[in-house]
DNA sequence: TTGAGTATAGCAAACGTTTTCGCAAATGTC
DNA sequence: GACATTTGCGAAAACGTTTGCTATACTCAA
C-alpha cells in the first residue's frame, strides 16, 4: 500500500494531475503549489511508480545486457562500463547471462522484449545471431552488440578487433623467432574464437608457415585450456610457443604446461589475449594482447543510449577498438 | 508499435478479456479458443507486455541485487548464483553496483523501489545500513542481505561467518608456528572486514598475544593491499605472516612483500580470505578460507523468493555458511 | 416445459501514471 | 472598461493488462 500521487493530490486538495505536473516541475505550476506538493510528497514518503508511468511514456530507463559468463573476468569489466555510464545517464541495468547457451540466449531475449527494456547490449554467445536479428528486426528496441562484430552491415557493435588480437600475438610470437606456435581455442562457434584464430593463421602464413597443430577448442574455461594443453603435450611434437584464445585459457595452458614438466616461458612461451586484471600480477605476469574491456562497454552504453534518445535515427554506429600487445613474461625469444 | 490483446481479440473476433485467459490457460476459456488463440498469438507475434501486467498484479518478476564492485570475483560468483537461480524460477535480475559508496547505494534502493522490484538482494558497502532499513521497513518489498550479518534480528541474510574465517585464518598460522601476524584489512567501514579483524585478534588472544600491528585499512583492492603492505613493511619489525582481508588484499600483499625482496611463503607466510576461483592457479596457490560463493548466491536467491511467495511470513529467515581452511603454499610452519 | 446447473465469453473497472484539451481567473493593453 | 492574453489548474483519456461480475446458450433432470 505505497502512497500514490492520488493519495497526494487528495492531502494536498488538489487534482492529480497538477501533482504530477508539480513533481516534473512543469511550467503550467505556479512555484507555491509546487513547493507545497513536493514537500507533501517528501513527507508521505512517495515514491513514483516507474512502472504505472512506463506504461504511458513506454520508456523504462533500463537497458538488458547479455553476457556469457560473469564468471570470466572479462565479462565483469565490460558489465561495469555499462552499468556506471548506464548509472550516471538514469538508466539501470538487467543482467543476464547466458551460459554459452543458446537457448538461455533465447529466452532472455524474449523476456528483455516483455520486460520492455529499452535498449539491449548483447555479448552473443555463439556466431550465429539470426535468432537476435529477427527477435527485434521488428526494430523498435535498439541492440548493440559487444565483444562481437556482425557480418549483417546494419547493426551497431564495438569490438576490438579480434582478427588482429590474433594476428598481433602470433605475430610478436614469430618476431621472437618461434615457428612451432600452437592454438588453442575455446568455443568452436565462437565468432571471437574464430577471427582470432584467424588472424593467428593469417600471421603464420605471412611468415610462410603452415597450420602445423589442428585447432584445439573446448570452452572458455581454465580447465579447457588445461585439458587440451595436456592432450596437446601428449605428441612429440610439442610446440614453442601456445597462444590461447583467451587469458582464462592461458591460464589454464600454463598449468598444464608446468605440470607436464616444462617451465613457462623457458621450454615453452604462452601467450594470452584479453589483459584480464590477473595477468599483471607479478607471478602470473602473463604476456597478452589487451582489449579496452571496461571502454567497451561504456562505448555500448553510450550509443545504445543515444540511439534510445533518437529513435528515428537507424543508422548503425560501428567501433572497432585497437588490441594493445602486453609484454610480460611468459614469452621469451628462441 | 508492438502487437497488444487488443489486436489478436480483434483478429480473432473476441473481447480481449478472452484472449487474456486464452493466453494464461484460465478453464473457462474452452479449448478450441484457446488454440485458435494461441495460434494468432504466435502467428502476429505477440510478446506480453510485462509493465501493463505488473501494473496489476503488483509483481514485476524481478529482482534487484546491489553489490558494491563486481570486478572483485567475489561478486561475479555470488552473482551467478542468485541469477542463476532466479533465470530457473523465472526472475531477471537488476544489477546494481554501489563502488562502496553509500549514495550510490541510497540511490539504488530508491531506483528499486520505484520500479517495484519484488525483492532486494544485497551486499551494504558499510556497516551502517540504516538507510536501507528505513527504505524498506514499509516492508512490502522483501530484502535479504548477503556477506553481511545484520545486527538487527528482523533482517534476513546471508553470510559466511566472518568472524571464524578470521579465527581459522589466524589459528591456522598460529598453529604454524606464527606469533608475529599482521593484517591488512579493507574498507574500514566494512563490517566483514571488521568481523574478520575481530576473529583475528580473539585468535591471537587466546594463544596469549596482543595486537602487535596496528590494523591498516584501505580499500578491497589489489593496489590497496600493495600499498599497506609496503608501508607495513617500512618498519623494522616485520611480521612473519601477514593476514589479508581477503583475497584480491592477499595478491597485492604478496606482490609487495616480494618486491621488497621477500620470499612468500619461506620469509613472510600470507593469508587470504575468500577463495576467489585464482587462488587455486598454480602459480599463486594462495592459502586462504574459503566461502561458499555462488551458494551465498543461490540461497539469497531462494530466500527471497520465498519471501516473495508468501507475503504474509515476515519471519526472518537467516543462514550462516561455514567458512573452510583452504591449505595451499603460501604459508609454512616456522 | 420449466428450472437449475454448467460451460463460455463479454463488460467494465482497476492498476498509477502522463498528457491533451479546456476553462476560469488573473493580468495586461489600449 | 472592454478585450486579449497569460497563468494555474482540473477532467478525462490513454497505456496494456487482469479479473470480478454478468450474460448468454446450452444440457439435463424433474
Amino acid at each position: 500500500m505505497s502512497v500514490t500521487i492520488k493519495d497526494i493530490a487528495k492531502a494536498a486538495n488538489v487534482s492529480y494531475a497538477t501533482v504530477s505536473r508539480a513533481l516534473s516541475d512543469h511550467p503550467d505550476i505556479s512555484e507555491e503549489t509546487k513547493k507545497k506538493i513536493k514537500k507533501l510528497a517528501k513527507d508521505m514518503g512517495y515514491t513514483p511508480n516507474i512502472i504505472a508511468r512506463s506504461l504511458i511514456t513506454k520508456a523504462t530507463k533500463t537497458i538488458g545486457l547479455i553476457i556469457p559468463d560473469i564468471t570470466n573476468p572479462f565479462f565483469p569489466e565490460v558489465a561495469q562500463g555499462v552499468e556506471s555510464y548506464a548509472y550516471d545517464n538514469g538508466y539501470t541495468v538487467l543482467l543476464c547471462t547466458t551460459n554459452w547457451q543458446i537457448d538461455r540466449e533465447k529466452r532472455y531475449l524474449k523476456a528483455l522484449r516483455s520486460k520492455m527494456v529499452d535498449g539491449i547490449i548483447i555479448a552473443p554467445a555463439i556466431d550465429d545471431i539470426s535468432h537476435i536479428i529477427s527477435n527485434f528486426n521488428g526494430g523498435d528496441t535498439p541492440v548493440v552488440f559487444v565483444t562481437y562484430s556482425p557480418d549483417d552491415p546494419d547493426c551497431s557493435f564495438v569490438a576490438t578487433d579480434d582478427y588482429k588480437c590474433g594476428f598481433m600475438a602470433t605475430e610478436y610470437l614469430l618476431k621472437l623467432g618461434h615457428r612451432n606456435i600452437a592454438y588453442i581455442g575455446g568455443l568452436e562457434n565462437s565468432s571471437s574464437d574464430r577471427r582470432r584464430f584467424e588472424g593467428y593463421r593469417e600471421a603464420l602464413k605471412s611468415y610462410g608457415l603452415q597450420l602445423r597443430y589442428s585447432p584445439m577448442h573446448g570452452q572458455f574455461k581454465q580447465m579447457s585450456g588445461y585439458e587440451l594443453t595436456k592432450e596437446l603435450l601428449i605428441y612429440n611434437d610439442i610446440p614453442t610457443a601456445i597462444l590461447a584464445g583467451n587469458d582464462v585459457l592461458a591460464l589454464g595452458v600454463i598449468q598444464a604446461v608446468e605440470e607436464f614438466g616444462l617451465k613457462v616461458p623457458d621450454s615453452v612461451s604462452v601467450m594470452g589475449i584479453d589483459d584480464i586484471s590477473f595477468a599483471s600480477f607479478d607471478k602470473i605476469s602473463l604476456t597478452t594482447v589487451a582489449q579496452p574491456k571496461v571502454k567497451i562497454g561504456q562505448l555500448a552504453a553510450e550509443i545504445i543510449i543515444q540511439k534510445i534518445n533518437s529513435p528515428q535515427d537507424k543508422t548503425p554506429v560501428k567501433k572497432v577498438l585497437e588490441p594493445r600487445l602486453i609484454i610480460r613474461r611468459t614469452c621469451r625469444s628462441i
